[in-house]
DNA sequence: TATTGTTATACTCTATAACTATA
DNA sequence: TATAGTTATAGAGTATAACAATA
């Protein structure tokens, strides 16, 4: 260790940090789920079906901030392995409603025990606070993107 | 709003909120530093070669955990906008010094002023407490990465 | 033989435009 | 005319393999 190299005393920087950070966490959560042939962004969407039965995909893809058309193909992952289902909604055939099958339940089940693993072991070496500050400060941020949505 | 969507009941799932966090943020930094022709990668760049001046690209590509190869074009961007500099090392004639110009100066004291209203505008609503707690404990999850880097 | 920087390349994630079938 | 889902496609960001020059 002979130079000691910073990335700390310029300013706030969240953004580096963020991004480090986020890295980091997406990294080990692929490889806790790949055993559950789940990704980041397909665990998410099995979770937010399981919590909300029968909502759209448009929902679905609001949710997770990400475009319609990229739902389509996860939408397709998770039916494709039986994980869910699309259901014909009958006041609006133009729509789906996703449910999460007996299967896909399960499989939630056993990933969010991987997961919560996963969590301990990221987020472990913190306090209970800075935990607690961690995730509501996460919401707020993320949060603000909806409001700025409906706005401009 | 007719019915309630959440994505929040179901266990820890921080890897969601960190993503979602970190999208907007990115995006809000990608439009505040696109005035200052930068990148959020390469402000990030630029802000850790001026702390360490004389740095290699591989240590930049370390700090910035990404791939040596992905900084070629990060190191490319910069010099050809004149922010920075490649000094030949006379000790090894394989590597570059990084240094910023005093051009690449003048732009990270303008680029950092437009920075910290982004982080006024999106981390304001924290309290001092949440903000000291968020830093902290990004920099304790990014921080691992490199721990685990050394072991396996 | 190992390392620094580089080139070429591929893969993932995400965004936009345009289509279809319904409403 | 607008909306839900879809298709096709393009652009970032990132990772791997292999190379030249040097250690």
């Amino acid at each position: 260790m002979e130079e000691r190299l910073t990335a700390n005393g310029l300013s706030g920087l969240q953004g580096y940090h963020l991004r480090r950070a986020s890295k980091h966490v997406q990294e080990d959560l692929a490889r806790t789920l790949e055993p559950f042939d789940l990704r980041m962004i397909t665990f998410s969407a099995l979770s937010i079906i399981a919590e909300n039965d029968g909502l759209r995909q448009f929902q679905l893809a609001e949710l997770l901030t990400i475009e319609r058309p990229n739902l389509v193909v996860i939408v397709d992952e998770l039916e494709g392995n039986g994980l869910i289902r699309r259901d014909q909604v009958k006041t609006d055939r133009r729509a789906y409603a996703l449910r999460i099958t007996k299967v896909g339940k399960k499989r939630l089940e056993d990933a969010l025990h991987a997961v919560e693993a996963h969590e301990k072991r990221l987020f472990g070496d913190l306090s209970d606070e800075e935990r607690q500050a961690l995730k509501s400060a996460l919401k707020s941020i993320a949060q603000n993107s909806r409001e700025e949505g409906d706005h401009g």
